[in-house]
DNA sequence: TCAAAAGTGTTCTATCTACACCCATGT
DNA sequence: ACATGGGTGTAGATAGAACACTTTTGA
């Protein structure tokens, strides 16, 4: 029985910022869980479906659209004054498109995966798992476009697969591997920076989700 | 806005049946698509979480425990009269194991995953997906123990993984890969069943989830 | 000319695939 | 003795891992 429930959506929101995986997380300013860091969320109301639930909360805390959305899973029982439902997604974004909005009561952040505070609720098990997720999808998909810009160099790109990996990936294999599998391919174009030889710019063949 | 929005729970249950992969269907009694077949579930109340809600939806159904239990994913705006989100799960039993309560009003039956009838809401693209996870699955994990006896031979085995793959598999290979992966390991016990050489019996090293 | 990052090929190893014959039994 | 399904090994192909030198540039 009880009361009729609360479902909410929870976003896990990715980008690259100085080359660490890194995760957005509000300061909550209210109960419960006062003064504890937690995901961005919010309460569904029914009047759109859940995924774009997820959707506007992402662009409400980022500005940023063009991304990647995947739903993670569901839970029950955060919050135990009343029956509750969280469906947690998770979304990849480009560093460079977000604009956090600082003036708010509740300062949005960056924080880097491998150095997470204790979060509200049982928020570090879901990014836990969100980073599995991506970490295991960066091997037999695309998905990796939803963190770069439209043009990079493959150094750029193996970078960001180091940061979710968090291993080492050797150059040429890596190289080899993402031209022959066709996620990627070269353009004319070479960014030049510094005292080297200048590097081949690259693009995603397809900013949709592919499945290897 | 809207009305406080309805929780459901849904549960795809498989077994493997005259060897083919089969799907639990009610027969609905009632509006909404009434006289249509549909999987399982019901309304979640509060009172418990919502992985023991399908559970015990599962039990409700087939009276088996001791099985496999997995969230697929949860979606939104199925009865468009109110608010509303299903959480869908899939499980995996032994089909010896179950007693389908047939007197009720709604016919339990099993249905083969390849001879589905047109279901209620969006029911048979949760099936399709649900076939699709577990089939993803075979190659990584040992969830066929929930679809197996404790006791059974290699051959039970393979045509498990055939019924759900729909293609043919290597006996050999197949022998090799089981046992050498570590998910099942032989007993001392023989099968004899009519004019041949006797079978090995095998038993699951684990029947709790395993990742290779 | 030097420092710094980009670009490139080959060998080895492990894994997957394909495939055919002998074995143990009940009738 | 024969029909039936159970059990086994090897060779070829494919994919992944390891690894070092040359190229192009800006200063």
């Amino acid at each position: 029985m009880g009361t009729a429930p609360v479902v909410a959506t929870i976003v896990v929101i990715f980008a690259i910022v100085e080359a660490r995986l890194q995760v957005l997380l509000i300061h909550r300013s209210a109960p419960p869980e006062q003064d504890a860091w937690a995901l961005p969320g919010g309460t569904w109301d029914g009047s759109e479906s859940l995924e774009a639930s997820a959707q506007r909360k992402l662009v409400q805390e980022t500005g940023a659209s063009d991304l990647y959305l995947e739903q993670l899973f569901t839970m029950s029982g955060l919050d135990n004054a009343q029956p509750s439902v969280a469906v947690a997604y998770f979304a990849l974004i480009e560093a460079s498109k977000v604009r956090l909005r600082e003036e708010e009561a509740w300062h949005p952040a960056w924080h880097p995966v491998d150095e997470l505070p204790r979060l509200a609720f049982n928020n570090n098990r879901v990014i836990a798992q969100a980073v599995a997720r991506v970490g295991a999808k960066l091997d037999y998909t695309n998905i990796a476009y939803g963190l770069l810009p439209d043009l990079f160099t493959i150094r750029e790109l193996q970078a960001t697969y180091e940061a979710i990996l968090r291993r080492p990936l050797d150059r040429r294999n890596f190289r080899k591997r993402m031209i022959s599998t066709g996620i990627i391919e070269a353009t004319e174009e070479l960014r030049r920076r510094g005292a080297h030889r200048p590097a081949q710019l690259f693009r995603f063949t397809s900013k949709l989700p592919v499945v290897l």
